[in-house]
Formats: C-alpha cells, sequence, structure tokens
DNA sequence: TAAATATGATACCGATTGGTATCTAAAAAA
DNA sequence: TTTTTTAGATACCAATCGGTATCATATTTA
C-alpha cells in the first residue's frame, strides 16, 4: 500500500471511531487531527469536505458489517442459523464490539436530518439492503421448505431489525447486555416456532 | 402566568422542537433565538447554560408524553386496550407527531455520550420509568386474569419498547409509515395470542 | 406614586468551527 | 540522477460557538 493510501486509511479509521461514538457533527476536524497525529492540511489533501468524509466512513463501515455478516451466513447450511448470524451481529455491537458506539445505521438514521441529505440517503440504501438480504434469507428457506410457505418475508425482516436496532439503543443506553439478551433470545424462539417449519 | 413565565415557556417550547428535529449538539443557541426572537441575554437568565435548558427541554417533554399515556391508559379497562395505548403511542409518533422529530427517548439515547452525563441519567430514567409502566400493565393483567401466570413482564416489556423504537427509528429513516404500522401489527397480534388469556 | 426589583436587549468575550493558500519535503517518474 | 508530481505542515481566514457584563426598561412591591 503506497504511504499516501496509509494516510487515507488511518484517517477514514479514526474518523469512523470518532464518529460512530461522539457523533458525526459533534465530532470536529481537530478531535479526527487529534485521533491520527496529522494536520488538517494532509486529512483535506483526501477528503474535499468534513460532510464527504463522514459518508466515505459511514459507507466504509456498513460495507465492512455486510461482508463479514455475508461471510457468517454464507458458513450456515439452514435458515435458521443464517437467521441467527443476524440477530448475532447485534448482540456483537454490544458484547464484542467490532467498532465502538453501537449500530452506525441505527446511529445515523437518528442524527441526520434533512440538512444531511446525502447521508441520509445512503442510510436509507443501507437499510434497504439489510432488509433485502434478510429477505432474501427467508425466501431462500422457502425454496428448501424450511419456511412456511405463508410466512410474509418483509414482516419478519422489518420485525427482526426493529427488534434488534431498539435493543441495542436500549442496551447502550443502560451500559448493559440484558435487554439485546432479552431480545435475541426472544427473536430466538419466535424464529424456531412461527418462522421455521 | 407572569410574562416572565410566559417567555420561559416559549423558549422551552421552541427548544424541545429543536432539540428533537436537529438534535440537542446540532441545535445553537441562535437557532433558539431566531426562533423564539428573544436575544441570549433573554434566554440566560432563565437557564443557566445551553445544557441545563437541554435537560429541562428533555424532561418537559418525556413528562408530557407520560402524562398524555397514563391519562389514555386509564381510560381503558382492559390489558389489552391499555398495552394498545403503548403501542398508538409510538405510531403516532410517525403518523401524528404531537412533537416533530421521533421519539424523544430514542433521540436522546442515541445522542448522548459520556460527555453528556446528566442527560444520559435522565434518558436512562425514562426508560426505567416507561419500562415499569408497561410491566404494571402485565402485572395487573395477571392480577384480573386477563394475562397468563408464566407470562414474563420484564421481557414482554423490553420486546415491545424495543420494536417499537427500531421501528420509529426505521419509519423516520424511510419517511414512510409502512415500518411502524407493520411493527406495530406484529405486536399486536403477539400480544393477543401470546400474552393475553 | 415612588422605590425596588426583575427582565431582556446590546455589545462584547475568547475559543473553536470548517476550510484554504502557500510552501517545503518526500516520493515517483523521466 | 534529475525533473516532476504529490503529500502534508504551517499559518491563516471569516463565521459561529456558548457565555457574560452592562444598561435601560418594564414590572412589582411598598
Amino acid at each position: 500500500m503506497r504511504s499516501s493510501e496509509l494516510t487515507k486509511a488511518k484517517v477514514l479509521k479514526e474518523a469512523t471511531t470518532l464518529f460512530n461514538t461522539k457523533g458525526y457533527k459533534s465530532t470536529s476536524l481537530s478531535d479526527i487531527t487529534d485521533a491520527t497525529g496529522l494536520t488538517k492540511g494532509a486529512i483535506y489533501r483526501h477528503f474535499e469536505s468534513k460532510e464527504s468524509l463522514e459518508i466515505e466512513a459511514f459507507q466504509k463501515m456498513m460495507q465492512a458489517i455486510f461482508i463479514t455478516l455475508n461471510e457468517k451466513i454464507k458458513t450456515q447450511n439452514n435458515t435458521r442459523d443464517k437467521l441467527f448470524c443476524v440477530l448475532d451481529l447485534f448482540k456483537s455491537y454490544i458484547t464484542n464490539p467490532l467498532i465502538n458506539g453501537g449500530c452506525p445505521l441505527l446511529n445515523v438514521a437518528v442524527e441526520v436530518d434533512d440538512t444531511n441529505l446525502e447521508l441520509k440517503q445512503k442510510a436509507q440504501q443501507a437499510l434497504t439492503v439489510f432488509r433485502e438480504s434478510v429477505e432474501k434469507i427467508i425466501i431462500n428457506g422457502k425454496t428448501h421448505k424450511q419456511v412456511g410457505a405463508v410466512v410474509n418475508e418483509k414482516l419478519v425482516a422489518t420485525v427482526l431489525i426493529s427488534s434488534l436496532e431498539g435493543g441495542v439503543m436500549m442496551s447502550k443506553l443502560q451500559n448493559s447486555n440484558s435487554d439485546i439478551e432479552i431480545v435475541v433470545n426472544h427473536l430466538k424462539n419466535w424464529i424456531v416456532s412461527d418462522i421455521l417449519l
């Protein structure tokens, strides 16, 4: 990797952590220069504005999460274990965070308003991608006769994602694993008893 | 009401809306002076700092919500309809918002970090109050033989709140009622078939 | 009505914000 | 090795941030 690429990667890595823990608006460029040891001149060589850095950082986070999740899903060979990978991802936001600060999608979704149109669009796209990948697990489950034919995949995906995001919010607020664990356990029971054949 | 109390109420009302839509950190004092037509001097006569204004505004929002919710719950005379009041509250955040910007508790929970300790504590307390009031509905339901004795009230409260908060987040991000409606419908079915006798 | 008090506008403060022009030094290309 | 390009540090910018001291004017109280 060229040294300039290393610099850009370093900025992206530190900014990512700061954005996801302190918030995007609340993270200043001097927070980033402090964390990286670089200067503003160096950062603006690689990113045309703070906003574009925010967007690149968010995209990088979501991409990393999707790639890791999809790899884990692929290693499972039945619907139940594939869905459990999704639950474990959200549990890991609290118990074993790959990145501090909770779910990046939740954080951006709550922070953005109509003055951050581009970032909001990226978050909307990420939610759509995520929902569709859960729906795909259900649809494939139907094909393989592991999921009841009457199951509504959009409903299942929406209920799973909303419960898990809310569970992350609650656990992060209370500094405790308890809420997300209650939610995950409940969803596992629901999947086994109401979704799977 | 004395004129100074009117001024304070006006500041609180406008700040509340701004905090819940733009975010607390992202709302500047000049945003508030613009919205109220008052000056900083007037605001700092009634609030000792921006942080204390944030806290008072959050407390005022949560109090208003709890009072309204509890009044509606009281008018219902069975467990099902009492629980449905909770679901309708969250649906109203999207479809008929008493205050713009979604759920104030969700917004604060996601925005605060360890530099906003007091606001975070207030949010933690609000979540506890809210959870306990849902648990109380379940416990009373058991007493009146409307809820199965084996039902775990903490689990029910946690699952309801997490799903609803996540549903609000999703609907707000997508500018659509669809997600929160899916969640609310699913929870209604769950309550009727798994919680109530 | 006169005196005392409470209220809010004005004008300011230092610190910090995102952003940029410039210059040197390092790296890549010739 | 020399030239050309690129990367990053320095020093600056105007705008805005939260906050305050002061003063005139309302509003209460006596």
